[in-house]
DNA sequence: ATGTGC
């Protein structure tokens, strides 16, 4: 491990106050022995660094999927006082509210008779890829109700059933959406994507449930095992990238004009109750609307698929619940005893939220939110359950997935696509994806190994494991 | 992640 760093526990490290000049809190991530040879110096320092940063409370976080981004380091979670506190892009990232979710079937692995097909299927019907455009012709209004209401816009359109809503983190739409911070670039490169999937590590799986470790969870999760299950990983696409890029620059200087010293620019922030700081978050939310009604329009076409296909109904494919990935929060936590408003940032990090709390739906409250951690291409998916110790510990927050090791560019000329294709053909794994080149990006290798990361945040108890997900096919931009 | 990059 890096020195200058502490040893809290078997999994859990200290980055004393002092490691960065300016630090207000001491950093802490999360990280086995193991895992640590994947530990970049550089994403240390960004959690240090997020640690000087203006009414950071108790600790600037990382989960074991850490690793260097924008200024923040991804697989981290910072919490900032509502008063003297700072929103910041960086610690959102440019997808904002990428995200993932997982819906059932009433079919287990015997019943894809002919798994090439439904493959096929799911990919002309999905939108897939870098500029890939919807068959919705929204207008410029649909675009403003749909960025104000979230999921609820997908559902009164066609695209849902009432009971989605309720099993999204959020029930899929942030108040605080402010479709008018949202600029006609965004709403541009916005308007023709709703409902695509995209393109990196964002893809549509068919899985089949391989492992049960709670069976009181899975029943109350509606899950079985060998049961088919879709997983929808997707984000905001233009319209959140260019939400980000746009407000970055307002930041930028808000940053100078707030007097607010950073120890990298790409930390740009403002107060939390400035009016950039206000704008920023209400373009964000709005973003974070969109990318809900993203992946309920995918939702919609995969259930319509299925329907065709295999004969079921539309009602028996419930979507079990949707988290967020990269997104900034307003939530109430206990800090030292005292209730208190936060603006909680999660960049690569999911919420993780206990049993007992009014945010959990009804159906999951005496378990724990259900957090959904994708896999890298070709391995295995979990869904845990959120934990009290999360709540204490972490901002009810754990990790969000593999985590790369390996750059885009490195990956492109480690391993050709066509080569992974035909591996995990053998293995038993359909890919269908825009080329060849994009499966060479998101070679498995490049990744960490999502067993070892879920297992730390088992060990530190921030989630539990409830069941394992194996890839039946993938669709990929 | 992204109408992909110096």
């Amino acid at each position: 491990m890096l020195e200058g760093i502490t040893k809290i526990s078997e999994v859990e490290w200290e980055v004393p106050v002092g490691y960065v000049p300016g630090m207000r809190v001491p950093g802490r991530f999360f990280l086995s022995e193991d895992l640590s040879e994947t530990l970049e110096g550089g994403a240390v320092q960004q959690l240090a660094n997020v640690a000087t940063l203006p009414g950071v409370v108790r600790y600037s976080l990382a989960m074991p999927d850490i690793h260097s981004g924008y200024g923040f380091p991804i697989g981290g979670v910072a919490a900032f006082e509502e008063d003297t506190g700072v929103v910041s892009p960086g610690g959102v990232g440019y997808d904002i509210n990428c995200g993932v979710r997982l819906i059932t079937t009433p079919l287990t692995i015997a019943d894809i008779k002919n798994p090439r097909a439904l493959i096929e299927e799911l990919f002309r019907t999905v939108p897939t890829g870098v500029g890939a455009e919807s068959t919705m012709r929204l207008s410029e209004a649909d675009l403003d109700d749909l960025m104000a209401d979230g999921v609820d816009w997908a559902i009164d359109h066609g695209f849902g059933m009432a009971a989605d809503a309720e099993h999204c983190e959020e029930k899929g739409q942030m108040q605080q959406a402010d479709p008018a911070a949202v600029s006609k670039k965004a709403r541009q490169r916005g308007r023709p994507q709703a409902g695509t999937l995209g393109s990196g590590n964002h893809f549509l799986e068919v899985q089949a449930v391989d492992a049960i470790f709670d069976p009181e969870a899975a029943k109350a999760f509606g899950l079985e095992a060998g049961q088919i299950c879709c997983m929808i990983h997707c984000g905001s696409r233009g319209l959140g990238h260019q939400v980000c890029t746009d407000h970055l620059r307002v930041l930028e200087s808000a940053t100078r004009k707030y007097g607010i010293e950073i120890p990298d620019r790409q930390l740009a922030c403002a107060p939390v109750h400035s009016p950039e700081g206000e704008a920023y978050f209400g373009a964000m939310a709005a973003a974070a609307n969109y990318a809900w009604v993203n992946r309920q329009v995918i939702t919609h076409q995969v259930r319509t698929v299925f329907a065709r296909l295999f004969g079921i109904a539309y009602e028996e494919m419930p979507l079990v619940y949707d988290v967020a990935h990269n997104v900034a929060k307003r939530e109430e936590h206990d800090v030292d005893g005292k209730r208190q408003t936060l603006c909680v940032h999660r960049k690569g990090a999911t919420r993780a939220f206990g049993p007992g709390l009014t945010e959990v739906p009804q159906a999951y409250r005496s378990i724990g939110q259900p957090v959904i951690i994708p896999g890298s291409m070709g391995s295995s998916s979990y869904v845990l359950r959120g934990t009290a110790t999360a709540m204490a510990r972490t901002f009810g927050s754990t990790c969000h997935g593999a985590g790369r090791v390996m750059s885009r560019t490195k990956a492109k000329h480690a391993t050709p696509g066509r080569e992974i294709r035909e591996e995990l053909l053998k293995q038993g794994i359909i890919v269908r994806a825009t080329s060849d080149a994009s499966i060479a990006e998101e070679a498995p290798d490049a990744y960490k190994e999502s067993d070892k990361v879920v297992d730390v945040v088992r060990r530190a108890g921030l989630s539990l494991p409830v069941v394992r997900l194996h890839p039946v096919g993938v669709i990929k931009g």
